[in-house]
DNA sequence: AACGCCTAATTAATCATATCTTTTAGCTGT
DNA sequence: ACAGCTAAAAGATATGATTAATTAGGCGTT
């Protein structure tokens, strides 16, 4: 069997011979090159992958775990229409950003940012620790610091502590479990150059009010002052031209 | 091998064994049964399933990309800590729901959309066709009919209608794929009495609100309405009182 | 003669078992 | 006392056996 055929075109750091054939086929679902409806087989993908059945099932398990596809006796794997993936996981986000569709994308999860993130300051308001409150303010002057020295990859880093923290600080697990997917879309941002060069002092400004209304246990002025830093960003991105940076990720 | 020891306990109409092991292992895990850091062998779960490696494999994998397990060599496999887990899983969300932590769950689950579903009112609002248009205001009066009538099931399908539409047509697809989730919230609620016996005309009329800015293109009237209606239902949750209802669902 | 139902054969997923690889604990020698 | 080696333990992978479903073909009935 010709082994190893195509494992390793994408070398990930993740061991295991299924993460690969899992991530290979994520990718080749997501981006469209096997669309809906499409009928896979076992023993095909076998043969491409040169890896064995075992390690085929195991990726096709979680593959229909997150509603990407449907495995039925007889026919074999069938690609699922999009409306039933779980856009939600935070593979199948990092696979679509990777793709086609990232700027589609980015703009879906911005609008989503904009409706859970004021909520999560508002909460953070009432129930961050003194703690969360420091490591607010502290990611807010990371920011200003390294986004006034042009360095665009820390800047990024102070970024997503805050609102990491701000989104643990709400004290709601469930906006603490959309942290990856904010991560995610700030990092894709960056990466793809869809942010300005030199990051506007207005937001950090922004990013400032909201640590201090936090800190100073203000709802109201914590959730208006996200959703501006939220509109903002999203006025950015819709004047930022798409620049189809498909695969050269590089930086 | 004593076959078929445990499988069987919970009948899935779901074909396949690993899916049975999946279910039975993610209950286990939600449920706290096994603890944040506790250990697994495969051979021991292949014993208490008295099913067979692959089939416990299967079922791992997909535990693993749910965040609730990681497995390494020459040490088990390890139920990994609450913060890591996709909460926003389907599955995951089920097995809570059905566990002790409902109540709180639905609670953090209500603060999740009273962020987004706003956000979603003013999308629609924008984007939503004349069918989709038709179809809210199908649904809310759905809701009166039955609202009156007293017959909570058929109040409940109509409440579904009216939210899984009005998501939909934000046009935003991760807006969009929170409409199960939604469905689940709105379906628990009422499953387990935690809804005023009879619903409200108040709740009604602000639905009625909704369809009507949507269908007026008023995208701050459908955001304010749809505000109002999430407040309004997190604070009779709020009231009522939590009411054990563990196990037994029936209705 | 045509339509429907039942049966058998084929095919592909599912499940079980055997082998391999990696990791670490424990020992031995310097 | 520390480094390197050895062996056992447990997961990872591969292959063999089983089960279930679909389709085609035949037989019976209308």
């Amino acid at each position: 069997m010709a082994r190893w055929a195509t494992v390793g075109a994408n070398d990930r750091i993740n061991p295991g011979l299924h993460a690969s054939v899992l991530d290979q086929l994520g990718v080749l679902i997501t981006s469209g090159a096997f669309p809906s409806g499409h009928v896979l087989r076992i023993e095909q993908l076998e043969d491409r992958f040169g890896v064995s059945r075992s390690v085929i099932r195991e990726a096709i398990r979680v593959l229909e775990s997150m509603g990407l596809l449907s495995s039925r006796r007889r026919v074999g794997l069938t690609v699922a229409p999009r409306a039933g993936w779980n856009l939600f996981d935070p593979r199948v986000i990092r696979w679509r950003l990777d793709g086609a569709d990232r700027h589609q994308l980015l703009l879906s999860l911005g609008e989503l940012r904009r409706g859970v993130e004021p909520v999560a300051a508002a909460l953070a308001a009432r129930h961050a620790t003194p703690e969360q409150c420091g490591v607010l303010t502290g990611a807010v002057m990371q920011m200003a610091v390294h986004g006034k020295a042009g360095d665009l990859e820390a800047y990024l880093a102070a970024d997503i502590v805050f609102h990491r923290t701000l989104l643990r600080a709400s004290g709601n697990e469930m906006l603490g479990a959309l942290t990856d997917v904010v991560a995610e879309v700030l990092t894709a941002r960056t990466h793809h150059h869809l942010m300005p060069a030199h990051p506007q002092p207005e937001a950090i400004r922004r990013h400032a009010e909201v640590a201090q209304a936090v800190q100073a246990g203000d709802p109201e002025a914590a959730e208006r002052a996200m959703r501006d830093i939220l509109e903002e960003t999203a006025r950015a991105m819709l004047t930022t031209p798409p620049k189809d940076t498909t695969g050269a990720v590089e930086d």
